[in-house]
Formats: C-alpha cells, structure tokens, sequence
DNA sequence: TCCGTATTTTGTCCTGGACAAATACGAGTA
DNA sequence: TACTCGTATTTGTCCAGGACAAAATACGGA
C-alpha cells in the first residue's frame, strides 16, 4: 500500500518510449548524450537509459525548435526558459494564435466534458461550414491542444479524447456531405499516411475538403506501408494519392519514402501530399500543398489539365 | 530507353526502408541476420545492408507468420514456398465459419468496390439493425476479413481499407443511435485500450452496444498507457472503464496491465474486459464479458445492483 | 553580391556483446 | 487426462564507441 503512489505515476521512461513521444531516433538520443552531455537519463539496474519526464518535455521543445530551423549544437543543453523564449520568438507569441473556439475547446478539455465538447464542435462546423472548419478552423483547433499538450497543460488522455471527439463529429460531417447529393466523380483520391504516421486528423480534414470539391475518395487510413500504399492506388486505379504528414514525421524519411513511392506507382498517379511537417519538397512528380485550403483550387486546376474521362474507363 | 527500368525499380534498398515497410525494427533484422543467416543483404561501398526486393517480400511473410503465432527460430531462412504452405495452413479450413455476409463483402475487397462495401455494409446494419450488427455480424465480419489476410488471400491495403469502411459505417450509426432521443444516463462508461492493443473495431461494436444500452460513453481511442487510462478514469468520473483486447495481446501482458489498473484506480469503478484475447481471466475486481452480446445483460445487472446515482454527484 | 570550395556539424549505420522477458518443455500432482 | 510449476531455450531490445557521408555553414575570390 505504501509505494502505490511510486508505481501511479511513472518519473522515468525507456528509450524506446522517448522515441515514441519526441520522434527522436533512439540513435540520435544516444548521440546527443555523447556529444552535448543532454539528454541525461539515469540508468537502471541493467544498465538501460531512463529518462526522467522533464527531460522527455525538454526534448519535445528541442524538436520543435530543430523543425523550425534551429541547429542542435545551438541549443542542445540550453535551459528550459531560454528555449521558450527562442520558441516564442520563431513561432509569434502563442496567445495571439490561439483564437476564442480554440480557448472554448481547451476549456471543455480541462473539465473532462464530453457532452459540451462534442457540442461545441458541431456547433463550430455548422457555424463555419464544413469547409471552412475543415480547412482553417479545425487545423488551428488541433495545433492549439497539440501545443498544450507539448507544454505540459494537457495530459496525454486529454488529448486522446479530443482527438476522438473531433474525429467523431468530423467523421459525421463528412458523411453527411457525401449523402448530400455532391457529384462524387473524378478525380479518384486515395488517402493515406506512411507507417511512421499516426496522426489520423489531417488525413480526414483533407478527405473533407476533397469530397466537398465532389472527388470520390478511398481512405486506407493510417500507417499503410509504402508498397502497399502503392499497390492499392493501382488496385483503386486512384488519379491523385493523397498523404498526410504531421510534423512528427523527419524531413528525411518523408523524402526519402516519396521518393520510393514514386518509383512504385505509374507516372499517371499524381502524387500530392501535405501537413504540418517542415521539410516537404516540391521534387518533380510530388505536388506539394501549402495548407488544406488549397485543396479546392489544386483540383480545379486537376481537372483542367487531366482531359475528360469522367466515364468509366476499362483497362 | 533499354535499361531506364533498372532505374525505375531500385533492386535494393536500405535498411532504415526495410524496417518502414516491413515493421521489423533494425536491431531485429540484424540479430536475425546473425542468428539465422537470413535476410542475407548486399553490402554497398560504405558497408551498409542493401536489401534485394525479394528478401523483403519474405521478411513480409515471415512477419505475417510471426503476428499468427510461429516462431522466428522455425520459419525464419525457410523457403517462399513453405512459408506460403504455413500461411494457408495455420488458421484450417476457412469456409466453414464464412456466412454469406462474409462472403459478399470479402468479394467487394477484392474487387476494390469502395462504394459497394459501403452499401452493403450499410444494408447490413438496417436489415440487422445496429444491435445484431455490433454484437454478431459485425465481429464475424472482422474475423473472416482478419482470417483471409492473414491466410494470404488479402493485401494488407485491402484490410486497411475495410477497416476504414467498417468504421465509418459503425460511427454514423452510433451518431444515429445517439442522436435518436435514447437516454444516456448512468453508467458512464469510459473505453480504451493498452498500449499495445491498435485495434479500434472491438472497441467501437462494444461502445454501440454501451450506447444501445443507454449507457452515457467516452472513448479514448487506443493505446492509452496505462496511468492515463486510470487518471481518465477519475477525470471523467466513470462508473465502467471498458478495455477491448484483441488476439494480439499477450495473455501475460493484458493480466499484468490489468492488475496494474485495478490498483490505480478506486474500488468503486468497475473493470470489463472483453474481446479474442484468449487468456483473459475473471481476477477479483476484473469483469470478463465473453462476447459483446453480453453486454445488454451486464449493464442491466450492474443497474441492479449499484444504487441509484442518476443525479449528478459533485466530487 | 554572387558562386564555388573548405570545414564543421549532424544523423545514421556499423559490430558484437549482454540480458531479461516470453515461450516451450518436462516433471510432478490432483 | 488435465493442470500447475520450475527449468531451459528462444528472442527482442539495449549498450558502447567508432565511422562516415550528406547537409549546413563559413570562407575566399570574382
């Protein structure tokens, strides 16, 4: 009974879990130690790194700072304070960002309503419109708990419950849309993310912002490795491969992963893909959009360059 | 023009590609490389492994095999050939257990038919309705496409995609339900599943029956850690905390984390388990549900005995 | 100011060893 | 026969510390 307490709240995690939570390689966690003499985890009894939960919140703001540009020998092993004033002063101070739905949300959050959240949601997407939520209001909401999550004013089961709520009641817009009566012609938009990618929420506000434009769109979801991602655009005969990447993602992998892709799928499959990671290229056949509401016009443009074939087309 | 194909298709890829897209963790490929003398990749002029395509296509097998139960020691260097026999002989005969909704809708995966999946499953759940589909069809459904796939019969993208298509039929008729002027009351539920536990269709079928019941539920989604999901649990003030474990769950692990949760959370909140975890046990302060049309019952029975707490109870 | 070349930084990969958790095996008991 | 418990084997993950190319930066000359 006297050391529930220790047990209740883990202080300490292993590397592998710090790899999870900061999408840092275990790699560069060990190399980082070496070279900077940060991170500095303990050790258990076998000898295996345990990074104490500051530490872990520490790596999360030197992740943030590095997709934004920053350098790790600048600021690897700086103090806390002097990384949030550097992060404030890359990303604009945080308040302004924060709008009055997203205070709304975070509010809902904090007191675990799930009744008045949901409310709330819908209200915003009925208020905006699907499109406008899907395309400004929705990414603005995501990005505002993502951040309070990483500075520690959200618990992790917060944020997957708001991550169910809006993926619940935007789930429903979307299908709502689609009964609507929208045309549901070409483009054939197959949606996915890599493996590393997790992150189901962009996914679905770019397959809102594609149907609303009347595209017919297949989601495999999340996680789909690379072959089979291109296995099912030839099997779907999809036009467009839509791909979502959250900033979790390095730069590297993404790159190196389309460029993989593009060597499976046909030339005729464009590739399009977009997100919150940084450091996505337009490299010749990957179409790179800044933003979902770029969405509609990118289709437009679509469906003037690719000649007709709105009917049925066997092979 | 003759060898621009040799381009086109790398024959050989890296390692960090190979864990991408077969799931298999480097240091595991290497320790098998090792063990085993399998893979067998090339070396490139800086020493490192190049994978041929054709290796990877069996380390995909071999990690089919490996979720199904065998053993890396006894597969692991075998032939395509004896890999493919074990993968069609591992669950028997499947026909037996398919019924003719099975039937229809493993035809619309091969096919690739988006919108006729979706009509029928559609169809499925009016003719059925939301009840018998949650609790009967529905779970037959999953474990006919999950025994194809893992027979060979399906892609892995073919899965995804009717994972995406089952959910997203499921959800709106769960919005249906709620919407319909049912109750929601006492208990209030609370869903989730472990860390390791990435299936959402078990959780989602028991949050319908939940929701069919009445019973006023909040999901987490899946892989909460463990604290998370008992902090949520006194955030939210649940009566019920509802935790789906599907066959990919070690026995040992879903009693060690239950034990773990039953201790971080008070007394008062009840544990219900269920799902094709096979070693699932009935401890002391753990409820095991066998199947999901136990759940009418269970909620019935536990408004029996808990006293009446309809109002709001201020902590 | 621009552009091509040195230099630093940085992430990823390597080897080979170690060990605990998971699993299979085998003996003893009801 | 079925089931439990202790032992042996298998297997995934972690460690150290070295190496090197790709990327970023600094530098020098037009």
């Amino acid at each position: 009974m006297t050391k529930t307490e220790s047990r209740a709240i883990p202080r300490h995690i292993g590397i592998a879990a710090v790899e999870r939570d900061c999408g840092l390689p275990k790699d560069t966690l060990r190399v980082w130690e070496r070279r900077y003499g940060f991170p500095n985890p303990l050790r258990d009894e076998r000898d295996e790194r345990l990074y104490p939960v500051d530490q872990v919140a520490t790596l999360r703001l030197l992740r943030r700072l590095i997709v934004a540009g920053h350098r790790p020998g600048k600021i690897v092993g700086r103090s806390d304070d002097e990384l949030k004033a550097l992060l404030q002063q890359t990303d604009g101070p945080i308040d302004p960002l924060i709008g009055h739905e997203a205070e709304q949300v975070l509010k809902f959050l904090r007191d675990h309503d799930a009744v008045g959240l949901r409310n709330n949601l819908n209200a915003i997407v009925l208020r905006a419109g699907l499109g406008a939520f899907a395309s400004v209001t929705g990414p603005r909401l995501v990005e505002s708990v993502g951040l309070a999550w990483s500075q520690g004013e959200l618990e992790i089961h917060q944020e997957h419950f708001f991550t169910e709520q809006f993926t619940t009641v935007l789930r429903s817009a979307i299908n709502a849309a689609q009964g609507a009566g929208l045309p549901r012609v070409h483009p054939r938009v197959l949606f996915g993310t890599f493996p590393q990618e997790p992150h189901a929420l962009g996914l679905m506000m770019a397959e809102a912002m594609f149907t609303l434009e009347g595209c017919l769109g297949v989601s495999l979801g999340v996680q789909t490795p690379i072959p089979e991602i291109a296995a099912a655009a030839r099997a779907h005969k999809a036009d467009i491969l839509a791909l979502s990447f959250s900033s979790i993602i390095p730069a590297a992998q993404a790159t190196a992963g389309l460029a993989e892709l593009r060597d499976l799928v046909p030339e005729t499959v464009e590739i399009w893909v977009g997100g919150a990671c940084a450091g996505l290229r337009p490299n010749p056949g990957i179409h790179v959009l800044r933003g979902l509401s770029a969405i509609g016009a990118a289709v437009e443009m679509w469906r003037a360059r690719v000649p007709v074939r709105n009917d049925i087309q066997s092979s």
